[in-house]
DNA sequence: TTTATAATGATAATTCATTATCAATAAAAA
DNA sequence: TTTTTATTGATAATGAATTATCATTATAAA
């Protein structure tokens, strides 16, 4: 059901730059529109495919922003999002708030935490 | 399309009240869940009505949490949410970490967050 | 009450992302 | 090369949340 990625195709190739290429998480569609680039043929069907795999082997992470479907980039440990209300795309914000227990009452323990931003990015302010 | 309410009905004054009487924002479900327990005839069509209507009203706000389906709670300010990873609850967390505009690069500019707290909650804990 | 019609609720339809199907293709072993 | 079979891609199917339909019911005005 999910292929192990036994040959090397310029389909996967593709995807793969996409993906390292990008210093964003990229949604489906983001991968197939740019990896169509190197292979016009490229079907979504095999985006899918590959992403499901890469996942699988924890290559990919899943970054899941409020209201909006997945998107897909290669781990690179904690840190957060910046969602440009202009143009839509997602940037990663390596820096992180920190300790964030004095926010939640007593008897809360908190484990783990997501912050998105919302603004304009560096091209369309 | 959408109904603008010109009749008092039981069933949405059962959906308010489950909306009203949560601290917490809810699930489509947990509306239908907790306003049957007053009106046991209540279908989910007049649910996502309802829902549709106040949120259109702006007496309700959507709730996205990441990879989840949209909650619902009556607008009350700017507020972060904490969700159980036992109990699967999310609780409103109304302190806020403040100024964040030192996480990003020089040329962003933000004008929103959100954040999300994972752990669990005193009842979990 | 009686009447007009807004609202309900069962369920069919829709939407849309994702997955399965399968004949054709291509990677890599023989 | 030739062969084997993993992979591809067009597209049908699926899944799950939400919305539309419409006959029936109930609100509130007359």
């Amino acid at each position: 059901m999910i292929p192990n990625m036994e040959r090397t195709t310029r389909q996967r190739q593709a995807i793969r730059d996409a993906l390292q290429q990008a210093d964003r998480p990229l949604l489906a569609s983001e991968v197939l529109e740019q990896a169509k680039l190197a292979v016009p043929s490229l079907g979504i069907a095999t985006v899918y495919r590959t992403l499901k795999t890469l996942v699988a082997e924890e290559s990919l992470q899943i970054v899941a922003l409020p209201g909006e479907n997945p998107r897909f980039e290669f781990a690179h440990g904690h840190h957060h999002h910046f969602c440009c209300q202009a143009c839509k795309r997602v940037f990663d914000v390596h820096a992180c708030p920190g300790d964030l227990s004095r926010l939640v009452p007593k008897g809360f323990r908190i484990a783990n935490h997501e912050l998105t931003l919302y603004g304009k990015c560096p091209d369309c302010a």
